[in-house]
DNA sequence: CAAGTGACGTAGA
DNA sequence: GTCTACGCCACTT
């Protein structure tokens, strides 16, 4: 099992300040994560969360660029976009609106 | 140490 | 607006 390194503590804990209602895109936690341009890297610390982590991190608040839902296996988007909307985010066609939701 | 992989981002067609 | 290609980072083998 991956031991998980300062980065991904770092990703959990920016993933787990995000207010309930609101999302962040991957480029924004990961700016505040510390790299600003490991997008892909906080994607790869939120699937090592799937696998098996016991932290308890609202990934399903980390969306992609303009809102966009990753099409991950297993069909988690749907997952995501129903907790989401349970939370009372809205969605424009498939698109998180960032404009209402978004860390800004 | 090198190569491969992946829940991304931006730019170009 | 959509798709493709390249670059970015960190982790695994």
């Amino acid at each position: 099992m991956p031991a998980a390194t300062g980065f991904f503590s770092r990703v959990y804990q920016t993933v787990r300040r995000i207010p309930r209602g609101r999302v962040a895109t991957y480029g924004q936690v990961a700016l505040l994560a510390g790299t600003p341009r490991g997008a892909r890297a906080v994607g790869w610390a939120l699937r090592a969360l799937r696998a098996g982590t016991a932290a308890r991190v609202p990934w399903h608040r980390v969306v992609g660029a303009g809102g966009r839902l990753s099409p991950r296996a297993g069909g988690g988007e749907a997952i995501q976009r129903a907790r989401l909307a349970a939370e009372g985010v809205t969605f424009r066609r498939g698109r998180v609106d960032l404009g209402r939701h978004g860390l800004r």
